[in-house]
DNA sequence: GCCGTGAATCGATGAATGTCAATGCAGGCC
DNA sequence: GGCCTGCATTGACATTCATCGATTCACGGC
C-alpha cells in the first residue's frame, strides 16, 4: 500500500472506557430503563421492568447488572424487593466521554 | 410475582434506533475513527486508518460502513483512495438520541 | 487491453451477547 | 422451622459481532 499523504498520525486515545461506556447504551431494553429512571426522579421496583419490558426477569437482572456495572444506575435492595434509580452524574458522564471523542469546540 | 405498587408504567418510547446509533460508537475502533476524524476538521484517507488501527485492511473498512450506515461519517472515492469526513451534525444527532433518552431538564 | 493498487465485499471463524429456563438466595410471614 | 416471594445467578442456546484471508471491484498507468 502506498501512503496517500506523507504523514497523518490518527487519535492517540485509547477510548476503551469510552467504548464501554456507549455498550451499556447500545440496548433498547437498557435504554428504557434509563428513560423510566430519568424521569422517575426516585427509585423504580425490579417488577416495574420485569412487567414493562417484554422480557424475562432474568433477562432484566442481567441488563440491570450491565448498567450498574457501568455505574449508570445504582441499585439497592429493601426486603423483598429491589429498587434501581438514576447513578447521580450519569448524563454528564456520558456527555464526558462524548466530548473527548468528538469535541464540540473546532480544532485547531 | 406481587406488585410492589399499585401501578407504575414505564417509558413508552422503543429506542431502537438510539440503541443503534450508541451500537455504532461502543468500539474502540470506531471512536478512535472518528475522534480522528472530528479534529482533523477535513478528510482523511482510508490508508490512514489502516496503518493507524492495528488492523486489518477490510475490518477497517467494516467499521467504516458501519459509521456510513449510522450517518456519523461520510466518505467518498476519488481515484484509487478513498477519503471519509465526519458527518455534519454527527454530534448533534448523538447529543439529541441522549436527550431523548436522558432528558437534562428535571422532570415534571 | 493488461497490470498494479487501494478499497469494498464475501466467507469463515471464534468470541461476545441477549434471551430464557432452572436453580440459588435472602427476607418476610405462618 | 417451613414456606412463599422477589431478585440474582448459572447454564444453555441462538444470534450477533469483530476479525481475518481471499476475492472482487474501480480506477490509473503502461
Amino acid at each position: 500500500m502506498q501512503r496517500c499523504a506523507p504523514e497523518a498520525p490518527l487519535y492517540e486515545g485509547e477510548l476503551i472506557e469510552e467504548g464501554a461506556l456507549f455498550h451499556a447504551l447500545a440496548d433498547p431494553a437498557r435504554l428504557r430503563i434509563l428513560a423510566t429512571l430519568a424521569r422517575a426522579d426516585d427509585e423504580r421496583c425490579v417488577c416495574d421492568f420485569t412487567v414493562g419490558l417484554a422480557l424475562n426477569q432474568s433477562t432484566v437482572s442481567h441488563h440491570l447488572k450491565i448498567l450498574k456495572a457501568a455505574a449508570l444506575v445504582i441499585g439497592e435492595r429493601r426486603g423483598t424487593w429491589g429498587f434501581y434509580r438514576l447513578a447521580p452524574g450519569a448524563r454528564e458522564r456520558i456527555e464526558r466521554a462524548l466530548e473527548r471523542t468528538l469535541p464540540a469546540a473546532v480544532r485547531a
